[in-house]
RNA sequence: GGGUAGGUGGCCGAGCGGCCAAUGGCAUCAGACUGUAAAUCUGACGUACUUAGUACUACGGGGGUUCGAAUCCCUCCCUGCCCA
């Protein structure tokens, strides 16, 4: 085992805060001595189902802890997903059934366990105690925190100011968080910089029932794959662990130059002090950097063999501009066909690389239909294109397949 | 419970009887430029059609007034703020 020292010199990278101050170190060594290792509490909410690499920065310094010997709870929250966590929301959350809380949950195990070793992972649902609170249970914990240090909360306070609503069940989160920790005993709880007063509340539930209280570790919020808002699924900006290979290389390639130093940190096993140079561009070229970001982190899920396929089919496509080896085929109607042809703006429709004929039209409009292997542009909508099979129809920089007729 | 202000396109937010498929911003998509980056510039951005235009759907739900309503009236639902 290692040494409480380096342990917390693994541990340290990359995160926010870990508080109070020297706790954990205190715990690590108490931890070294004993030979008993930490509780360490993370937990999600079943609310959707990709788990993406926002997630995964929380989800890997819990993977650390593993590594060094801790013990990993993770906490489904299919409770607390039926209250919906405010912490840096502006808006309530959409709350959810609890069948499909429990599609989600199962989902989520899956796909968490590419990032945490769930053999070694007691995983529990807050359910399990949740569904056995009383109303005076209720009670008890609510009288454990006032309504003004609820509103203190900045994202609260937004809310107040801009007249958003707040609504009851929501300041419950927090406390039911709390509680999660008093029953599983955690010494310490992992989440996002947001969660911090979260956190904080277990702390005090902790000492009401005699235990010791936890140390709240804190990670940055991931930025998402604009380089600006917080990597999110409804924000569009994310890059999902279930990924393919090829998707989350490319994807990774088209962050801001800017997003990188940031990403090495959070995302991959590189020494810290590799980052300052790599996130340098005088020292080298951004392109690069990104091409050993973006396999460090496809490796991470898909093998470095993967990675170095991605990037290769990534070289191929956009800096040699041919097309991908892998051209996903469409089914077209062979009766849509009027003499082996089909309008421009049809085709695109047809084909679903456009959501409406209107849209399909505006696309065609603006020049970013081509044809065929030599690429011939296609710009009049109403241009007939003579189809055959396995003919290849581009829209825009990202969009290909290859037609297969049918019928 | 009383008073008052509101609910508009993915989001924010103008409009307050015809010129409104609805200003503007954000997001998105496409084109140019590139390192498929960012930034920038240009264009598009409800649906359908034989794309010049026409029709249909749309401003919380329902109903009404009017030649004509996002805009006026009634009613229901929802939210903020103040008072109790």
């Amino acid at each position: 085992m290692k040494s409480a020292a380096e342990q917390w010199d693994i541990l340290k990278r990359g995160i926010d805060d870990a508080v109070p101050a020297g706790e954990l170190q205190k715990k690590l060594e108490k931890s070294v001595v004993t030979g008993k290792p930490l509780r360490v509490k993370y937990g999600i909410d079943p609310t959707g189902i990709d788990v993406h690499l926002g997630h995964t920065v929380p989800l890997r310094k819990l993977r650390q802890f593993q590594d060094l010997g801790h013990q990993a709870v993770l906490i489904i929250g299919n409770y607390t997903a039926l209250v919906g966590d405010p912490s840096g929301r502006d808006q309530t959350r959409a709350r959810l059934t609890q069948e499909q809380v429990e599609i989600n949950a199962i989902d989520y195990l899956k796909q968490v366990g590419r990032i945490i070793d769930l053999q070694k992972t007691e995983v529990h649902r807050n359910g399990d105690w949740f569904s056995k609170f009383t109303f005076l249970d209720v009670l008890t914990l609510t009288s454990r925190i006032t309504m003004q240090r609820m509103l203190e909360r900045d994202d609260f306070t937004k809310r107040v100011k801009s007249g958003s609503p707040i609504y009851l069940h929501e300041c419950l989160y927090p406390l039911m968080q709390g509680h999660d920790s008093v029953a599983i005993r955690a010494d310490v709880e992992l989440g996002g910089s947001e969660q911090l007063f979260s956190l904080m509340v277990a702390r005090e539930l902790q000492k009401d029932d005699g235990q010791e209280p936890q140390v709240a570790m804190t990670l940055p919020i991931l930025r998402g794959l604009d380089g600006n808002r917080r990597m999110g699924k409804s924000l569009g900006n994310y890059i999902g662990v279930a990924e393919a290979a090829y998707d989350q290389f490319a994807k990774a390639m088209s962050i801001p130059d800017n997003l990188m130093g940031e990403w090495f940190k959070l995302l991959t096993d590189l020494p810290e002090t590799d980052i300052p140079a790599l996130a340098d561009p005088s020292q080298t070229h951004p392109r690069e950097a990104k091409e050993r970001l973006g396999k460090e982190i496809v490796a991470f899920y898909h093998g470095s063999g993967a990675a170095d396929a991605a990037a290769a089919e990534w070289r191929k496509r956009f800096s040699e501009r041919q097309d991908p080896t892998d051209i996903p085929e469409v089914n077209l109607a062979a009766s849509l066909l009027v003499e082996g042809k089909l309008g421009a703006s049809k085709l695109v429709a047809a084909l679903g690389l456009a959501k409406s004929n209107n849209e399909a039209r505006r696309l065609v409009e603006q020049g970013s239909l081509s044809i065929g292997p030599d690429k011939t542009k296609v710009s009049d909508p109403n241009q007939l294109i003579e189809i055959h099979n396995g003919l290849i129809v581009r829209v825009g920089s990202r969009r290909i397949i290859k037609i297969l007729i049918e019928g």
